[in-house]
DNA sequence: TTACAGAATATGAACGTTCAAATAGTGTTG
DNA sequence: CAACACTATTTGAACGTTCATATTCTGTAA
């Protein structure tokens, strides 16, 4: 029971080793009746071609590749893990492998380009993380290597749809805007803002989408924006503001944020079991204590990625008539809001 | 600035190829200075061999793969992220590479060895989540593909350090009695237990590790260990439980329960603004909202598992003298407790 | 029947590396 | 100085594909 080759299994079949390529590759080109009997006989024998030899001469590798972040706070962190999974997922539906590398900064990413370019023939790559003044992106667009990212081109974002390289992304804004409409009809007037410091490309984002609600509602803005580093302390302080601030409802651009700010609220408003808030993420922990919040729905923007980039892949090697439609170059999906009611703990349980 | 080969840069050189190759495979063989100088002109080329061609030739791909858990609950699969991440870092370092491959179910995995191992020729894999009754393990020894394993061969319990397979484990039962044995000190004489249904490997040998504690101590255990599944809700329930027995203080065998424990100790108790309470994982969300866990050292135990792979794998080419010491095959490694004290969250802060 | 076009299949070469074996170089020794 | 033992380097072949081209087959028209 040798190991099955293009050329052993010719040979059993007596046609010539092009020919069982053929009907892999080009199945068009084989006289149906042969056709059969050769895909019959790569069942039977479980023949699959090799990877290395097809690389070696086609220069595809299959492969992409994709950074794992270096680990913070991991509470947000946890999202690429579905994110992940459903690229993996979708990757191998397609044909493609994932490859996992590491490094600490973008410097070091655009080094591990070259070094897995060369050595391993990755086909393509996820960006994910993307921000202002990325410097990947311009990288991988001057080395034509094909590539897609998870996040929008902030740098350039006065026209996202504009962008040379193909991108997917959740409309964090059209989120935190749901989420703060949804407390608005609940019949709050004063909902406040929790989220980062400016400059972040997403949290402004979100910060502007709460703010877009705000307006169309007629709500005045003022003192209900709060700036404050990602954490639970830092949620909790911010909620206090919020609270002396006459807030009675708060959109968090974060479920670390939000997990403070739940607690802050129910220790100042005991009564209140359930305090209006809205995380965002939905991460398992906002699905643990039954915090609403923002889902982004991670599993469909790997599916598209990974569309995109096998899209961009099998275009650049056969540019003749399209069989499948073009996916969208540019997406940008909408997130779902969540609606929980926190566990009360009640005895009654 | 055309690719640079084996064979442009030993013409650009003046030797053979065969001379390159064995700078970088067998320096030995060369004579020092031609050494010198190919060394020189590798790095000033930047050439890297193509991974491909050599896998075509010697069979062996410098790269092992890994499955992709479907997500679960995600509250503890989030540390999942810090053990991928270890893993790529310490298989980067000794120059692996890492494939993620998707499986539902452990046949499924083993479908997707099969499919890798022709396909893509993996040199081996790494597993996770073993439990009793594990057949992926049986498999992979039956075919000889080298693996190790992240987890107790729990099949075969009576005698772990005898399995045939490499593996490393964190000792959970030591984690759960040295958080015992810190609680039993601070006072408290009635510690519960609040763990998962038995039968479950890690979860039983967590709920020993308790035991031991407590009988050490000769401190009855009768009525204190409660048996939940997993979740935040359940963690709450359970706690109630353990409180009505008169438990002063619990262990948890996860930090979702610890986490519903956590909620409903300070609903009983609101004078007591820190529970006397012990989660297992040390997550995100425990360092959020400052519960204690048991901490495992994902990143030791990735790390080793690369080392005890990489030994295995070296070795099995090259079975003359050892040049490195090997690895321990079966490696348990003691977690580390976390003390945390809970944010009150009072307005002070 | 002959010639010819088009479909079907087969053959040689190449991708970039390493293995195995051959050749050239360098002292050492009788 | 010839024979030898090494060390250092080179050469031919092979890994399993696909590309480009060549050959064979089949049917149709002259």
């Amino acid at each position: 029971m040798s190991k099955t080759t293009l050329v052993s299994l010719a040979e059993s079949l007596g046609v010539s080793r092009q020919t069982v390529s053929n009907v892999i590759n080009a199945p068009h080109r084989v006289k149906p009746e042969t056709r059969m009997r050769v895909q019959h006989a790569i069942v039977e024998s479980g023949y699959r071609p090799s990877a290395a030899a097809r690389q070696l001469r086609t220069r595809r590798s299959m492969n992409f590749g994709i950074r794992m972040m270096p680990v913070v706070d991991g509470i947000n962190g946890s999202i690429l893990d579905r994110f992940l999974h459903a690229l993996t997922e979708a990757a191998q539906e397609e044909g493609y492998r994932v490859t996992l590398f590491c490094a600490d900064t973008d410097a070091g990413e655009i080094r591990q380009y070259e070094e897995l370019l060369k050595v391993a023939d990755l086909d393509g790559f996820v960006l994910t993380g993307t921000h202002h003044g990325d410097h990947r992106t311009a990288w991988l667009l001057e080395h034509g290597i094909p590539f897609a990212a998870f996040g929008r081109p902030w740098s350039s974002i006065e026209d996202p749809f504009g962008s040379l390289h193909p991108w997917v992304d959740v409309d964090g804004g059209a989120g935190t805007e749901q989420a703060t409409r949804t407390l608005i009809e609940q019949g709050h007037t004063a909902v406040g803002f929790l989220g980062w410091p400016g400059g972040s490309g997403a949290g402004d984002d979100r910060r502007a989408g709460w703010a877009r609600a705000m307006r169309a509602a007629k709500l005045p803005t003022d003192s209900l924006d709060i700036q404050a580093d990602d954490g639970v302390p830092a949620g909790a302080q911010g909620a206090e503001q919020l609270a002396s601030k006459g807030a009675t409802a708060v959109v968090c651009a974060s479920d670390s944020l939000a997990l403070g700010a739940l607690a802050k609220l129910r220790q100042l408003h005991p009564e209140q079991a359930s305090p209006a808030l809205i995380g965002f993420d939905d991460t398992p922990v906002a699905a643990a204590v039954g915090l609403s919040s923002v889902s982004q729905p991670t599993e469909d923007a790997a599916r598209h990625i990974v569309a995109v980039l096998a899209h961009q892949l099998a275009g650049s090697s056969s540019p003749h008539g399209d069989e499948e439609p073009a996916p969208e170059r540019h997406l940008l999906l909408p997130p779902t809001l969540i609606q929980r009611t926190p566990y009360s703990f009640s005895s009654s349980t």
